[in-house]
DNA sequence: CGAAGAATGTTTACGGTGCTTACATTACGG
DNA sequence: CCGTAATGTAAGCACCGTAAACATTCTTCG
């Protein structure tokens, strides 16, 4: 992880983390198979980070505005690790780590969650897809300049302004038709 | 972009290419100062070829289905080039490679004119970046296998629903608040 | 306790890669 | 027609992933 956001993806090699350690070149494949093994266990470590991150900003939220704090914590983590968030999702990852698959179902379930809270009577499921393709584009369009993140602040007020305005503006409440036909 | 579709981001190597071309190893620098010049000539071709998949799918979209049908494309385009995408996204950029500025810019005018063509009494900014953002992440989701995708109709589908989910049951037609207070 | 076996680390080696330097060739325009 | 710029070549350095053979420690169990 140090590696990693020193140098970026590509400082995070199996000989470097070798030299970090103190030990042998061959040494880390006493523990991670191959560069894939290792780069799939940091990004594990990332998601669970991500998790605790995201329950830290609001454990359980039920309105859109705990939502968009939520949607808030997640971007900001993208920006203050940038490498660590493009290893979890700028890269193919292979669905054979079950590490991996688990951290990356317990945010999907997180989503899923908030979703279900603040609007009880829409269907749930692409609702959810929705709003973590919405927070996650967000995240990605900062990291790549696409939007220009002055200060933090500044990004936390385009974040909430973007879930607001498709969100608080939205008729998902109760007594729509918001599911599918 | 044969070494990139057929192997990937690692199979994209100067020597690579210098082989592909029938010359030798150092030859390559001649064109490209360095690795990341050749991987951002790529991108911006592919920002290009995004921009024109998207002007295919609908020239100047005006309404929500039109502008779900440029969502498809461009999840589409993500899906069929995995590694291209994510080379162009997925990476950090160089703020300095004019070519790849010029070609995001497009995109985002794209998008810019799609929401104050289909909701010319909002807000543009924090929509179009919404709705950027939105599209965005699906494809990522989708890249990733955080979504499932078993056909190219299924996820069609998908994005359709989402976006109908957010735009289609949206407040945003004339007349309402949807502007920054 | 002490030995068998697992876990961990070392050395050495191979081929691939980015990149640099010095040198050769080609193309083309004044 | 010749000189200059563009392009290509050859050789070399340091790094990387990976593998195999060997050495050392740590655990565990009879």
């Amino acid at each position: 992880m140090e590696l990693l956001e020193e140098g970026g993806e590509t400082a995070l090699s199996l000989r470097a983390v070798a030299r970090r350690a103190g030990v042998s070149a061959a040494a880390p494949y006493r523990h991670y198979a191959d560069r894939e093994a290792l780069v799939s266990a940091v990004a594990a470590v990332g998601y669970r980070e991500l998790g605790e991150r995201l329950a830290a900003a609001h454990r359980a939220p039920s309105t859109p505005e705990q939502l968009a704090s939520a949607a808030v914590a997640y971007v900001q983590f993208a920006l203050e690790r940038p490498a660590l968030f493009r290893l979890m999702f700028g890269e193919p990852c292979d669905r054979d780590n079950d590490e991996r698959a688990a951290a990356t179902a317990a945010v999907a379930l997180y989503v899923r969650g908030i979703v279900e809270r603040v609007f009880p009577d829409a269907d749930a499921e692409p609702l959810a897809t929705a709003i973590w393709a919405l927070v996650h584009g967000l995240a990605f369009l900062h990291l790549d300049g696409k939007l220009d993140a002055p200060s933090p602040t500044a990004v936390a007020e385009r974040v909430t302004g973007a879930t607001r305005a498709l969100l608080t503006a939205t008729n998902l409440g109760p007594g729509t038709e918001a599911r599918k036909p």
